[in-house]
DNA sequence: TCTCAAGGCCAT
DNA sequence: ATGGCCTTGAGA
């Protein structure tokens, strides 16, 4: 993997996973991007609420990412009003997201940022009366976790990203023709990878499907289990 | 002490 | 105005 001056699409694919689906965010239309090396299997692969992006953190009530703390920050402190050109319901990606404040504080407070968390006096550092509240979330999401990991129930993937240069199209080939029904002798399934593009350099993937516990990627991928929710996995190249 | 969320800074 | 990175500081 060259790292060039555009070295940002030089990354392992990011993944989600999740059992059975159910906990998936419903309205994920997230057109997410791509994840560092260094964050995959280090990081748990949360997604920010608001727009998809990656999250640093507990910020003013939940787990988002930066962008959405600092917009919410600066909403608040400065007690923006917006406006909404269209309906009130414009898409919130990581592309989108700053087209339109209004959708987006909208959904920051949709989703439970709170407001109180902002301090009137601008003080720093220290902890607030979420901090308790941080801790018991943590330790909530570690027991469910724990559970799903030991329960050996079927867990969904999802890989999205660009693979930069496979070494074969042998590999390619493999995770292409064997997506929705060579998965082999397995009743959950569903898998729907999707590849396009032609040129050598990046080739986007798209990869959904439902796995038992116990068995195994397909092909050329290797697993990192860190909490049952989030599994990263990235393409052997 | 260490943690890590809150505010600050500043290049874009 | 945005968002990545930095500094702060009460609580564990
Ligand atoms: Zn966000
Ligand atoms: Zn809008």
């Amino acid at each position: 993997c060259k790292a060039g001056p555009e070295s940002d699409r030089c990354q392992a694919p990011q993944v989600h996973s999740d059992s059975t689906g159910t906990m998936f965010h419903p309205d994920q239309s997230f057109n997410t991007q791509t994840e560092t090396e260094a964050d995959a299997g280090v990081t748990p692969v949360e997604r920010c609420p608001i727009c998809g992006d990656r999250v640093s953190g507990y910020h003013y009530g939940l787990l988002t990412c930066e962008s959405c703390k600092g917009f919410f920050k600066r909403s608040v402190q400065n007690n923006k009003l917006y406006t909404c050109a269209e309906r009130q319901s414009c898409p919130m990606d990581t592309a989108q997201r700053k087209r339109c404040p209004y959708c987006r504080f909208q959904k920051c407070l949709a989703v439970g940022m709170r407001k109180e968390a902002v301090r009137a006096d601008r003080m720093r550092g220290g902890r607030n009366k979420f901090g308790p509240l941080y801790r018991r979330d943590r330790q909530l999401k570690q027991q469910r976790e724990a559970y799903l990991l030991s329960s050996g129930a079927p867990y969904r993937v999802k890989l999205e990203g660009i693979v930069a240069q496979l070494s074969s199209p042998h590999e390619l080939h493999l995770l292409t023709t064997h997506s929705p029904t060579t998965l082999p002798s397995d009743p959950f399934h569903q898998s729907q990878l999707a590849t396009s593009g032609l040129g050598q350099a990046e080739l986007p993937i798209l990869m959904d499907c439902t796995l038992n516990r116990n068995q195994p990627l397909p092909y050329h991928t290797t697993l990192h289990t860190q909490f049952a929710h989030n599994v990263v996995i990235q393409i052997q190249t």
